[in-house]
DNA sequence: TAGATTGTTAATCGATTAACAATC
DNA sequence: TAGATTGTTAATCGATTAACAATC
């Protein structure tokens, strides 16, 4: 139940808290911090900290601070990752590849992190059949099909730029709503679909301007 | 010379004008755009366009538009992609390596993207010796001898989260003054250097935010 | 109780948009 | 010239910070 919209500057740096929280429960030092703290750990101004989370409830005691435990219990559940969440990824070319490394890895190895690659696509007949960190390949045609089966709502887009719009037209009509573009364009979707860009070479370029004369 | 300090958004902003320029360039159909059309095609709205390129001189004609080949030489200026940056990575894992190929390619398919990675570095001695795409793996004690040697003022980081901290030491002491950092950590760097975060997890995390319940 | 820290309101800051005179 | 579009100023919007009463 959300009552007002938050806005994405917010949601951004929800998943910053909860690492943090993870450290300080890893580290299991304290049962308590403060906004002080969190902010200190997060790259963020107590103030605001407080005010991020007030957006979702009262999650901390006056005086005292917040409970790691019960804090990251809360975030877990507003960010939806207190349960497995099914991803799909469409293009696996040495980038594609490489993030089911990175995300396999981290899922097999982090019990909090609920984010799961359970099936790939390529539109190459060779790589069909194939599993990398044993998740299978399959051809595209497929998609709809297994989106539906495996009820999977979030994909990762590592297709060539050309590739990339006529890929997310086909997630979107299978029941994909959130995406994760690697592909060096701009994508248009309906309103309710929400994309995060990873635009790589635009990152870099963008470094470029600090270069001193 | 830079009279007033160019906002983040702004400069984040210059990649895109210039990635729609060389389509309009290569698609070879307008010699002239409007901000009404760059902003279109870059997401942003024409005001916004005309402020932003304000910001560094007077480059469009009132009542006609900006030239696309003028603009597009000196958005490449403005952002020092007017000539080759030779750049490092550290870490040669599977994101590592699979960040090489593609940015390699870019390089040698595309003679506008002048970033080019020269020298890779890593600690595995299984890896050193090896060449991806052509360019060749080196222990990481080489690196303040072949930064200096190679004049490289910007890297790529893609080692594991514990290392992070002591790979940008050495190439901040060795005189890299811009950092892409793939390491899901927090760098403390001194207050000229520039680093650009692509914390892959977090956005991934952040996307579940969106899952409708 | 006294000290600490939250949750929240008001003030500030910065970025985007609207509007329009200048001018091609 | 008339129409179009820039460069720029003023207005608006939204996000962050400062401040403090509430309260643990």
């Amino acid at each position: 139940m959300r009552l007002k919209k938050i806005s994405g500057a917010v949601v951004r740096r929800l998943p910053i808290y909860l690492r943090v929280l993870d450290e300080l429960a890893r580290d299991g030092a304290k049962e308590l911090v403060s906004s002080q703290e969190l902010g200190e750990r997060a790259g963020v101004s107590p103030a605001l900290v407080r005010k991020d989370l007030a957006w979702f409830g009262e999650f901390g005691k006056q005086g005292v601070g917040y409970d790691v435990e019960h804090l990251r219990t809360e975030l877990r559940r507003i960010l939806h990752l207190d349960r497995d969440v099914p991803v799909a990824l469409v293009g696996v070319g040495s980038l594609g590849a490489a993030l089911v490394r990175y995300f396999r890895r981290r899922y097999v190895a982090d019990p909090g992190f609920h984010l799961n690659i359970v099936v790939l696509f390529d539109a190459d007949p060779a790589k069909q059949g194939e599993t990398i960190e044993g998740v299978p390949v399959e051809p595209p045609e497929r998609i709809p099909e297994r989106v539906k089966e495996l009820g999977i709502r979030m994909a990762i887009v590592t297709v060539p730029a050309e590739a990339a719009q006529s890929v997310v037209d086909t997630l979107v009509a299978s029941g994909v709503r959130l995406l994760f573009n690697f592909a060096p364009v701009k994508l248009a979707v309906p309103k309710d679909v929400h994309i995060v860009h990873a635009d790589l070479s635009l990152e870099l370029q963008r470094l470029a301007y600090y270069l001193e004369d």
